[in-house]
RNA sequence: GCCGAAGUGGCGGAAUCGGUAGACGCGCCGGAUUCAAAAUCCGGUUCUGGCAACAGAGUGAGAGUUCAAGUCUCUCCUUCGGCACCA
């Protein structure tokens, strides 16, 4: 071994070795436990960043770790290939989407391999293939068959200038299109649908048993899919039928407050509100205005809520009195029935509506232990409550009055108790071109027919100009046009594609048999769950939702056993770093830290930056996400250039838990580097035959027993790290901590040479998850001639653990006021006692008398005193 | 707006089940080595007072529970992630 450590020759030797052994391959093999590792495709954008170097490390350090307990790893590795990024490069550059997806792919690949990360290349496969996506399309047919696939009218956002729909993504705050600036319209097409609400009980429930998921993301699931219980019936119209609307349904989960509804909501695109726009020049234009909004979520609740009378009334079917009906731009006539019973006196967003346009707050529900005055605020509380103004229902708790009302108004109203949820069936409808076009042709009628299985893949043209906003094979006849499956009529082939998450939903199951001449065959119950699952927190509600759904799909196709596609979930945080700009015109230039000279402050603060090229300062911002657009990523090839991918790996690893955002420091990644060299020179040192001596454990010296004592503490703790708590950090915190102790351990002697050389032994093995290559050469260093990768992780030898003393801390009135050593063996009397005989308790306890004594064994005493 | 997180020294973070706040690393300070520097090695480093022993303060803010709270409860503030067509 020589003295220096030289990472890129080390690196790319035992890649090669690696390499020539296939040490990654893997088949089924029912002898040993399996252990599927999967960490979340990348989308091929051209460029490894830190935050998959982050991710992929993680993957790789369990995945190795499992390899050393005797488990057969699976750990494959693939691209997500389709999406709205390159069609975005293909108007940039005037490339076809394909030719450049491919193109990254193959470099993407290439930076990935010098990671080292122990993957099984030949299960590699990309979704933009016809090879991947028949199945998907196959597996639609199949859905279409069984009803779970079906077509309904959505919204979606359409661009008036580009005559184009446009992702949200593509919308920016102030609902205008990113390429025309014009404001986006709200437009409703005729979209295909998976029947996830059909699902929704049994995802909802199967939450509940994912034991190996954060709960954070377990209760974000459960409150996406938001089951409520409630009642649908409808309000009559007060002066007869209108056209051929005679009733307004709604759903509401406070039915004990009907009595307390004073006007009723109803969505633009609602047939009353067609009806009344006819004839009410306020409520056309107010219609017309509510079409000018995004569809997100998020920008309807953050709207203004207005709203315009329709001159239309409703009769409350249990006050019998005859209540004003709104148009209102928070109701979506997609969602549920496209109305609202409002409820001012009790819910806040009526409260509101109700206080700004002065309609009446009537209090129907009263505490039983406050005063409440709906005037004020809207009294939303269910425990405690009695109902009141609400005739026969008055004196009845919530629970009575649900059931009351909701008796009453299937009786009166066409009321039906109803389960609702909030998570709304899978829109999977694209109309964008770099997607798994939809295996669907319509005759002349329009009826919908699928494509037959012989007749599969319908192959996406790939060689496509690609030069507008707008589809290519939206107008493309050799693509379009077809005939009717079992006829000779002419047809159309459906031109949507479908949403990129389709492909990512069943990927995982692919990698089991990524040859498979049909979608999955038997491997994929040997495999089959994923037993670890690693990816980012912004996944976890519409990805991970969706595979789930997915993976109940292919069970009830018969495709798998299993329910659930995830046993255990990581989810890992962002990669972020400083961000400089200069504010000129209003919009910043952001500058990356490379073309910077940084000042620090005495403290060692980033003080103030200055450009090179010009030497005049630049602002010093946020620590944000890493970003092409805030200009602040750090390059993972450039820091293995020059660092290696050990360093880089463990650096990664080593700054915080995995599920929190990584700082990049550079000085860190250094400190790593330092750690790195300083292990290698070390194991270079050690004496040749340090490995020949053994130790007898009873006969070892202070010295000896302590580092011993070490090298075991540090097994127990890394391994409880790596497999229970996922805190890597902690796991190099304390690996480094045997290092400081081993190489500090100056007692010579056969015995000694021989606890020595265990300690690194052991830091090799445990170190080799994080940073393969460079242990792989110290453990031959250290006189191995195995390779370390089918070496088995070291175990704990507990009687190594034992201790003879212990340190107590010793408290007076919950204060520190010393501590003291006493025999592992000593009694709490024992340790209240010696407590007592310390100097500084006897003085904090003077003129006191001792009210009491807590004696934690093992931790400390504290003496209660006044 | 709704849902979910996070907030601890100069910095990243540690403290795993309510029991020593600050492990480990970075930075900084001092020293060794060097003609000098880099690299390396050794020591120190929460703040305030003190030569020290030690004392006081301290985990975003404010209350509460407890012998004991970074950790549990409530209220609030700030930042981040998701919100169904970015992936």
């Amino acid at each position: 071994m020589q003295e220096e450590y030289d990472a890129t020759s080390v690196e790319s030797h035992v890649q090669d070795v690696w390499n020539a052994n296939n040490a990654f391959q893997v088949t089924e093999d029912e002898s040993r436990p399996k252990y599927y590792c999967l960490c979340m495709f990348p989308y091929p954008s051209g460029s490894l960043h830190m935050g998959h170097v982050r991710n992929y490390t993680i993957g790789d350090v369990l995945s190795r770790y499992k390899r050393m307990q005797g488990f057969n790893v699976l750990q494959p590795m693939g691209w997500d290939a389709f999406g709205l990024p390159a069609e975005n490069a293909a108007i940039k550059n005037n490339t076809a989407p394909a030719k450049w997806t491919y193109q990254n792919i193959d470099e993407m690949r290439e930076q990935l391999q010098r990671m080292g990360i122990a993957y099984d290349w030949s299960r590699e496969f990309a979704t933009c293939t016809p090879e991947y996506y028949r199945w998907e399309q196959w597996f639609f047919t199949k859905l279409v068959e069984k009803g779970l696939a079906y077509k309904k009218m959505a919204t979606v956002n359409w661009d008036p200038v580009e005559q184009t729909v446009l992702a949200n993504e593509q919308v920016d705050a102030e609902g205008r299109g990113w390429r025309s600036g014009a404001l986006v319209e709200r437009r409703e097409i005729s979209q295909w649908f998976l029947k996830i609400t059909q699902y929704a009980d049994e995802l909802l429930a199967e939450t509940e048993k994912l034991e190996g998921w954060p709960d954070a993301v377990r209760t974000m699931q459960r409150n996406w899919i938001g089951r409520s219980e409630g009642v649908e019936f409808d309000f009559a119209l007060a002066n007869g039928p209108i056209g051929d609307v005679s009733a307004i349904r709604v759903y509401t989960t406070r039915p004990d407050t009907v009595a307390g509804v004073t006007y009723m909501a109803v969505a633009a695109e609602h047939p009353l509100a067609t009806f009344a726009a006819a004839s009410n020049a306020d409520v056309k234009a107010f219609v017309e205005d509510c079409k000018q909004t995004g569809t997100s979520e998020a920008a309807m609740e953050k709207l203004e809520k207005k709203g315009v009378p329709l001159g239309i009334e409703a009769i409350n079917p249990i006050s019998g009195e005859a209540v004003p009906v709104y148009v209102a731009n928070f109701v979506l006539m997609t969602y549920g029935t496209g109305a609202v019973m409002s409820v001012p006196g009790h819910d806040q967003r009526d409260f509101e509506f109700a206080k700004k346009f002065g309609l009446p707050i009537k209090q129907v529900v009263q505490s039983t232990v406050e005063p409440v005055d709906v005037t004020e605020q809207a009294f939303t509380e269910k425990t405690n409550t009695v109902a009141i103004n609400s005739g026969q229902f008055d004196g009845l708790d919530f629970e009575a009055c649900f059931q009351a009302a909701a008796d009453f108004l299937a009786e009166s109203a066409n009321g039906d108790k109803k389960v609702n949820y909030r998570l709304r069936d899978w829109g999977v409808s694209r109309q964008r071109y770099w997607g798994c076009p939809i295996p669907i042709i319509y005759d002349k009628d329009g009826n919908a027919h699928t494509v037959p299985e012989s007749d599969l893949p319908v192959v996406l043209p790939e060689d496509v100009a690609f030069s507008g906003v707008k589809s290519p094979i939206k107008d493309d006849p050799d693509f379009i046009n077809t005939t009717v499956p079992g006829t000779d009529e002419p047809g159309i082939r459906e031109t949507d594609t479908f949403d990129t998450f389709f492909e990512s939903s069943w990927y995982y199951a692919r990698y089991a048999c990524p040859d498979a001449d049909q979608m999955l065959d038997s491997r994929a119950n040997y495999w089959l769950p994923v037993d670890q699952y690693i990816g980012g927190v912004e996944h976890a509600v519409l990805h991970l939702l969706y595979a789930r759904f997915f993976h109940k799909l292919m069970r009830d196709v018969g495709l798998i056993d299993s329910d659930e596609p995830f046993t255990r979930l990581l989810t890992q945080g962002m990669v972020i770093a400083e961000t400089f700009y200069r504010d000129d015109e209003g919009k910043p230039e952001y500058f990356n830290a490379r073309e910077l000279n940084l000042e620090y402050d005495n403290k060692g603060r980033i003080s103030g930056a200055t450009l090179k090229t010009d030497g005049k300062p630049v602002t010093v911002g946020r620590i944000e996400k890493m970003s092409k657009s805030k200009n602040n990523g750090v390059d993972p090839l450039e820091m293995i250039d020059r660092y290696g991918a050990d360093t880089v790996r463990l650096f990664s690893m080593s700054d915080s838990p995995p599920h929190q955002s990584l700082e990049w420091k550079d000085g860190g990644v250094e400190g790593m580097n330092r750690f790195l060299r300083r292990v290698w020179r070390e194991v270079s040192r050690l004496p040749d035959d340090a490995g020949q001596h053994a130790y007898e454990p009873d006969e070892l010296n202070e010295a000896e027993r302590a580092l011993r004592r070490k090298t075991h503490e540090t097994i127990a703790k890394v391994t409880d790290d790596i497999e229970r708590r996922y805190t890597f950090n902690t796991a190099i915190a304390s690996m480094m901590e045997l290092f400081n102790e081993a190489s500090r351990f100056d007692e010579r002697g056969p015995s000694a040479f021989a606890v020595q050389h265990e300690a690194f032994s052991v830091l090799v093995r445990l170190l080799s998850p994080f940073t393969p290559h460079i242990t792989h050469q110290m453990w031959a260093g250290l006189g191995y001639e195995s390779a370390l990768i089918d070496e088995a992780w070291p175990e704990v030898d507990e009687e190594a653990l034992v201790k003879n003393s212990l340190t107590m801390v010793l408290q007076v009135n919950g204060k520190r006021r010393g501590e003291m050593i006493v025999a592992a063996t000593a009694s709490k009397e024992d340790c209240e006692k010696a407590a007592m005989e310390d100097d500084n308790v006897a003085k904090n306890l003077e003129g006191k008398t001792v009210r009491k004594v807590i004696v934690v064994p093992g931790k400390l005493v504290n003496i209660v005193a006044n």
